[in-house]
DNA sequence: TACCCTAGGTGTACGGCGTACACTCTGTCA
DNA sequence: TGACAGAGTGTACGCCGTACACCTAGGGTA
């Protein structure tokens, strides 16, 4: 009979990425607070200390995941103008994002970038210096930005609504005396038949609404100082 | 000597608000992450079990602790035009986030909103709508503005840097080949003597800058939004 | 007075977690 | 042949949230 050993020569052998893969793997089907290094160990057929010889803790495991999520955006468009580009890019963000929706979450919680995360920011920065925007400007836009620059904005209410509509519609009727304004805007919403998610609300417009909204205002900030700057160096023109 | 049961009759008597109370206060000492129901209770005297009696679990316990803080906002400002109003209620509730830095954290790791918050959502929301704003563009706000509403936005990098300047000045110095973009920004706002907070970037000025950003546009789109349903209900002028 | 009911605090216990530390096995190279 | 290193194992510790049964004091009712 075959001892733990020899099985575990068998095996694939273990490794960084076979790791990652797994907990990226279990993170998208039981969500990120289903992660833990015995059900990993589990999921790979291995006792839990074994990750400890390739993967420092849960803490850089965690960041490793994330590492996973961002190499799947893409890199810059080239040859195009900087506000398309980095639309075009938040947006593929966005779309890493969607595919594992416990990513954003995990990034909010942590404090140390990993060297992935800030090569994409790199990144980020320079299209804005390329796009002309001096350097403070790049500094307020990347603050103002937030998250948004990688691809999400944290919602307040995360409604994963996994009750029936008719339950829900009676929630928020029982509302409308307590909550007269939101009721009147979920009334809104639910009637929009323009929406694309089913009676709730177009998650992608809101996020490009508002992706614009700023773009928009960054761009004007940008122009205004261009102009200033022109007058200062030709004051006589 | 006297028994447990008859030092708890002298104790003052467990309330929801007296475990609340306390659970913020270790909040503010330890972060969020040193909060556990059996530390509370150790804190108020009493066994862990005791706290079930007044508090469902853990979870209904995190809201309660930021019904604790989002009642510190200010309440709506009466008789001004609604982007002033809105703008002052926004950095009030930054301020009552700033007293509290973990409080962030668990309002964005939460799926369901408490009462509380949910008031002050409401609340927001009337104030869009008696500023002149269509229940759609309203919606489109609330979402646009996001945790800004709340008042705060999650950075990427918390950089609460503990460690001394020089070791970090060294730790940018070792960066300066990997990420040049970032580099660059680096010293630029180090450098930059008319910011508040040491050689850092001043927070307050960035989330003013943002919001200030994000209103505008939001006026700019509401002006916009009047000016055609004037035109649509007057077209022959 | 005798009774019971209830609310609030206690004690024990279970299953989960991350991970420190000491080990065994296997292959490599001298 | 023997030393060594790297990978996987096993055990154990101290946390965590909380289910469940228990006790006890105070108050209302018969």
């Amino acid at each position: 009979m075959a001892t733990q050993m020899e099985e575990a020569a068998q095996r694939a052998p273990l490794s960084r990425e076979r790791i990652l893969d797994a907990a990226v793997a279990l993170a998208d089907r039981d969500g990120v607070e289903g992660v833990s290094m015995r059900k990993i160990a589990q999921e790979l057929g291995v006792v839990p200390m074994a990750l400890y010889k390739h993967v420092a803790g849960k803490d850089e495991l965690l960041g490793g995941m994330i590492d996973v999520v961002v190499a799947q955006i893409d890199p810059p468009a080239n040859d195009v103008d900087w506000k398309p580009a980095i639309r075009a890019r938040i947006l593929s963000a966005r779309q890493a994002l969607l595919r594992h929706p416990w990513a954003s979450r995990v990034m909010e919680s942590r404090t140390e970038p990993t060297p992935t995360v800030l090569a994409y920011m790199d990144s980020m920065i320079g299209m804005f210096r390329a796009g002309g925007f001096s350097m403070d400007l790049t500094h307020h836009a990347t603050h103002a930005m937030g998250s948004r620059l990688m691809g999400f904005s944290q919602e307040l209410f995360n409604d994963n609504a996994d009750t029936d509509p008719a339950v829900e519609a009676e929630m928020w009727g029982a509302m409308a005396d307590t909550y007269p304004s939101i009721y009147e805007l979920f009334l809104t919403v639910s009637h929009d038949d323009t929406s694309v998610v089913g009676p709730g609300c177009d998650d992608q417009f809101e996020f490009e609404f508002a992706l614009d909204l700023m773009l928009d205002g960054l761009e004007r900030a940008r122009a205004a100082a261009m102009t200033e700057e022109g007058a200062r160096h030709a004051p006589d023109r």
